[in-house]
This record gives structure tokens, C-alpha cells and sequence, in this order.
DNA sequence: TCAAAAGCAAGAGCACTGCTCTCGATGTTG
DNA sequence: CAACATCGAGAGCAGTGCTCTTGCTTTTGA
């Protein structure tokens, strides 16, 4: 695959490579609405006809964007993930530093952010090379919760009737090592994580919440709960865990 | 204010309205990146340049719409929580009826909902005219958990320490009527709440929950619970309350 | 080795956008 | 009735995504 086939196909990866690095520049900087390709072929010195020989559309250079970007976001969360267990922090302290490390990316990468979790982009629909991106970050949620089952067991009420056979099929597809009655709240916490993070990053929390680490740390703490990991309640403290923390008062 | 002046302001503000409409119809179908100014003009048979006698921008024009739109969803909401109220509904159910007022909003106006909590365009801040409008759901959900309050009282536990002068602030400021141990979780809810909606509306849950419905209503009463209402465990049943359901399956 | 094939950059051009400015027609008001 | 404000229309500017054609360079294969 990356055999040096020919200085042609090197140069070709690169001046992908060029495209994208100033797309991204354009796109944290202004946002994806305003990403103009006529002016990342500007910058480039390049004719704008010329960069549709790397990217066919628009769309497909935000399609790239995008896979980045969960990468980059699956990424942090994963290594939140790894450095929590490594320092054998509790299952709770896990799930505050993988949730804190999705935080903190999201502020230091709103537009990116945006992309991912904000409004898609009118006739878009997320095509397939993007769905194995994007669940990282869930797949790190499930690991910590899926370790702390193993080892702790949860704490976690019966499924409500209604919901048990959507829950069965959720847990055999998603998540085979959790039991049916963890799958569903799960879901719901991650969605509600992004609720959160969502509301701080386009503005919904202005004049209403000012303490927002605070704020957050202790919403993520009541999600723990809800998903059954156990001494979540007098949790908020002794959960430095994780990376990150102290760089956004 | 509306004292028919003259022939020449109630042109005006039927011209106004037109436009508005229009804008709508293209919102709807097409999303907030394809609306058109010079497209709305069209179908109006007038001239681009003379709409900008209407709305000095592109951005006024979305305002307006923004405006309607979280009018529209706040008086969803309120209604949903009229209805809930007259019929004596338990605390529970107002809630439930509130956040699927909200939810079936959205999935009936799911351009208008992206234009209100998706991302904000690119250089774009809220105005002052949307924060009032924007706050009726807030306030709705306040409304609900505040009766229950004055009623039946919460169950909740209390405060982190480090989130009690947070929380104080907030109360003081949003809801008077409520501790402000109720107060965290239920900003933290209503955050929430969105997260849900989002995620759904957005196709973050394609291909991971399939019968919405019941997930929603499922992950909004444990929601209720963590803002303190009371007989949330048990209370997937008998909250046929509010309007709306049914209409999504 | 050398011609054919394939990949590539550049320019012109199309249809579209938001927005500004000017000009003439219309309505309002002193 | 005249002065004034308001309004609609058209032309025009700068920008966009995208296509097509024209040459040039690299790769390929007989």
C-alpha cells in the first residue's frame, strides 16, 4: 500500500496531504461553511480546476475533514481511556477522564466539533467510510463500562418492559459484553454527553452556566450513576484522573 | 403599534411576511445553507436588491426565522405543559409530555430544530432578540419540576461542595422558586434533553437505536429522575399525557 | 527506444450567491 | 402642490462550486 511506487504517487499523497492540512486550517479557523476550496487552491498557489483532481467535490474534502476529525477525537478519547487504566483510577474516574477528554477536545476544536456533532450539512448523509470513525468514541464509553462490569459488577435497575427487546438487540450488536439492562442507559448517557458538551460549545450556556468544568464534572458524574458504575455519589472528588483538567476554568 | 397607519406600512409588513413565509418554505425543504435570498426573491416575482428594504442581510433574515422557530417550539412546549397541567397529570407525566412536545417538534421541523441547537453559522452570535424566545423550554421544564417542588418536594441529594455557589447563582438568577441542589440537575437535564433530540435528529442514532419512541420516553424519565421527581422508577407506564405521541413510531 | 496512454496543472467559462449603488416611479406629508 | 421619504428594478462587483478544453509531464508497454 505505501510502497514507494513512483515519485508521481508520492507526490500525489502529498499534495493530498497539503490540501487537507490547509483545509483544516481554514476549517478551525472560519468553520466549514465559510471553507472555500478556490481559496485553499489560493493558498496553495494552485489553479482551483487542479485540486478537483485530489477531491471530486465540496463534500468529499469535508467527508476527509470529518474522518479526521472523529479520529482525532476517537483518539483523545482512547488515550484518556488507556492513561486511566494504567494509573488503575477507578471505573468512575475512567469515565470522567474519557468523558472530560472528549470535553476538552470539543473546546479545542469547536469547529471541528460543529462538523462532527453539530448540524449535517444539507443534502449530506454520512457515508460509510465515516460510521467506523465515528464510534469511537462510544466504544470507549463501552469499555469502561464493560470493564467495570466484569470486575464490579453495576448497579442498574430492571428494563422496563417496553424497552427490553430493543435493549437485547442493542447489546448483541454494540456491546456483547454488557447485559441489555446497562446498553440502554449507556446509549442515552452518550447522547446526553454531547447534549452537554453540545450546549457549552454553540452558546446555549451563556448567561446560564459560568462554572462549566465544575458543572460539567459533576453531570458526567451523575451520567457514571446512571449507567451503573458504582460510588458515583460522593465521586467528585478523588478523580483528578485522566488528562486535561486545568486548562479551561 | 398596529393601528392600520397607512397603506403604505401595511404593504409593508405583509411584504415582510411574505418573505418571511417564503424563507420558510425554503428553510424547511432545503435547510439553513439553501436559503437563498436571491431564490426567495424570485419566487416572489420581485427583484433581489428590493428585499434588502426588508431585511438589511442574510443573517437579519435567518434572525427572524430563528425567532419564529424558537417561538414555535417554546409554544410547543408551553402547550404540552398546559395540557399536561389541566388534565392532572402527575409531575411525571408533565414532564414526559413537556420533553415529547419537544421531540416530536423537532422531528416535525427538523431544519428549523438544527437552525436552533445545531451549529451556529459561521461568524454568526445571537442576538438579543432570540435569548428571550429561547428560553421558553428552559422554562417550561422549570415550570414542572418547580410545582412539583411546591407540591410534592424533590428527591435529590445534595450539593458537591465545589458546584454550591454555581448552583446558588443559577437559582437565584433562573428559577427562584427551586433549591438550587434542583437547579444543577435540571440544566444538566435540559442539556440533555437536547443531546437526545440531537442525536437523533442529526442520524448520530442510525444504525444504533431503532424504536426512538419508547428509547426516548425511557432515557426522559430517568431524566425526571435525576431533577428530583418523584415516582420516576416505576413511571413508563400511565403517562399517556401531552400531545403528540403516536405520530412517530 | 519510442510512441501511446494516463495523470496532471492551468485557464476560461457557466450558473449561482450576497450585497451595493443608482435611477426612476410611487406614496406620504408639510 | 411641492418636498420628502419610501420603494422596486436593473446593473454591477466580488466571490463561490464546478466543468471543459488545452497543453505538458510522467508512466507504461510493445
Amino acid at each position: 500500500m505505501s510502497t514507494v511506487r513512483g515519485a508521481r504517487e508520492r507526490a500525489r499523497s502529498e499534495v493530498t496531504a497539503a490540501i487537507k492540512d490547509e483545509a483544516k486550517k481554514q476549517l478551525a479557523a472560519e468553520g466549514a461553511a465559510k471553507l472555500s476550496l478556490r481559496a485553499v487552491a489560493r493558498e496553495l498557489g494552485m489553479a482551483s480546476s487542479a485540486l478537483y483532481r485530489y477531491f471530486p467535490s465540496r463534500d468529499e474534502l469535508l467527508t476527509a475533514l470529518i474522518v479526521d476529525a472523529y479520529d482525532s477525537v476517537g483518539e483523545a478519547a482512547e488515550a484518556a481511556h488507556r492513561t486511566a487504566c494504567a494509573d488503575a483510577a477507578t471505573h468512575l474516574s475512567r469515565w470522567v477522564a474519557v468523558t472530560c477528554a472528549v470535553r476538552d477536545w470539543a473546546l479545542a476544536h469547536p469547529h471541528e466539533y460543529a462538523l462532527l456533532y453539530g448540524s449535517p450539512v444539507p443534502g449530506y448523509t454520512a457515508p460509510q467510510a465515516t460510521i467506523g470513525p465515528a464510534s469511537r468514541v462510544g466504544f470507549a464509553l463501552i469499555a469502561v463500562v464493560t470493564d467495570a462490569c466484569r470486575m464490579d459488577g453495576l448497579a442498574l435497575p430492571p428494563l422496563a418492559g417496553d424497552l427490553r427487546a430493543e435493549a437485547e438487540r442493542m447489546a448483541s450488536e454494540l456491546a456483547t459484553g454488557l447485559p441489555p439492562e446497562a446498553v440502554a442507559p449507556l446509549i442515552a448517557a452518550w447522547s446526553q454527553l454531547f447534549g452537554l458538551i453540545s450546549f457549552e460549545i454553540f452558546g446555549q450556556f451563556n448567561r446560564v452556566v459560568e462554572a462549566r468544568e465544575i458543572f460539567f464534572r459533576e453531570a458526567v458524574t451523575e451520567l457514571a450513576r446512571s449507567v451503573g458504575l458504582l460510588g458515583a455519589r460522593n465521586g467528585s472528588k478523588g478523580d483528578k484522573g485522566g488528562k486535561g483538567p486545568g486548562s479551561h476554568g
